[in-house]
DNA sequence: CGGTACTCCTGAAGGC
DNA sequence: TGCCTTCAGGAGTACC
């Protein structure tokens, strides 16, 4: 499932591909993915030079020099495929969108769930437009902090977990990286947010930063479906601590597994959550 | 207005 | 073996 790291590094992928090149055309093999493509959306990025890259959230956000932005959203499932200049391009199921660039490469948006977004939008929509207005501060920039999310939280009545996934509070946090950090932080993920103390949201936050960093810097892990902005299979982080691990031991665990069941795994607002009672109060 | 439940979708996995 | 059911999850929407 791709989540800010993994957004991030298929973002820093497509970054050489689109640098210095523009894209001559688009294909659409559909009218829609979750939402219908924007209208416009051929006439918006075709022969448009691009200005540059970046990421919101679990949006990669491509600017035009026109003041367009074609923001695409990878869902759960979605994947980018770069093929080079010349490179046989053998048409997969669910390849949704093809872009086509001046230099001969092409990048293929593929998404067998089709939980993805694409549209486009203008420069000074960012704000406003309804996928970013709600958006809570990026978790990598100096916005987010133990004392803004202290502030933030202190009235919610829902779980810490359940509050990490809500993107108004902070961006970029899913299901698997919530679980992790929780975990790290030594936060039982059932804990109701205003009974966290400040010194708890500082470790929080850290571990946050830390997982989050770690798992961009591996490269973006994944599960099974996702892959790597640069045409290869993504890298596949099994290493979780928590995460998908139930029954199992956590790291570094001193206890009988057989007595206590290793990792649990419940249901919060119909996610799982992986946590460690012991380590996790 | 805050919180919860439901919805979209397909492929993998589990059950019988 | 093979068919059927269940589950996974981001984010928008409906609803109380």
């Amino acid at each position: 499932m791709p989540e800010l790291p993994e957004v991030e590094t298929v973002m820093r992928g497509l970054e050489p591909v689109l640098n210095n090149n523009h894209i001559t055309k688009v294909t659409l093999n559909r009218s829609d993915l979750r939402i219908p493509f924007t209208p416009t959306l051929k006439d918006d990025v075709e022969n448009q030079t691009i200005h540059s890259i970046k990421r919101r959230a679990k949006y990669i956000l491509i600017h035009f020099s026109n003041n367009k932005i074609l923001a695409i959203h990878l869902g759960m499932s979605g994947s980018m495929l770069i093929l080079k200049p010349n490179e046989l391009y053998e048409a997969r199921v669910h390849d949704h969108v093809i872009f086509d660039m001046k230099d001969g490469a092409r990048i293929i948006y593929n998404d067998p769930r089709r939980f993805g977004m694409i549209f486009t939008l203008n420069n000074d929509e960012m704000t406003s437009h309804k996928a970013f207005a709600h958006l809570g501060p990026e978790p990598l920039s100096n916005h987010f902090s133990a004392v803004y999310l202290k502030d933030k939280l202190k009235s919610k009545k829902s779980s810490i977990k359940q509050a990490l996934l809500d993107q108004t509070n902070v961006v970029g946090v899913g299901n698997i990286y919530a679980c992790e950090a929780l975990y790290k932080a030594g936060i039982n993920p059932l804990t109701p947010c205003p009974k966290i103390s400040l010194a708890k949201y500082e470790e929080l936050v850290r571990c946050i930063c830390e997982v989050l960093r770690g798992a961009i810097a591996a490269g973006g892990s994944t599960l099974k479906d996702f892959r790597h902005a640069d045409g290869e299979l993504g890298y596949f982080q099994h290493n979780f601590a928590v995460y998908d691990r139930k029954g199992q031991a956590c790291p570094n665990c001193e206890c009988d597994v057989t007595k206590t069941g290793g990792i649990e795994r419940i249901v919060q607002s119909g996610r799982s959550t992986f946590y460690c009672a012991r380590k996790q109060k």
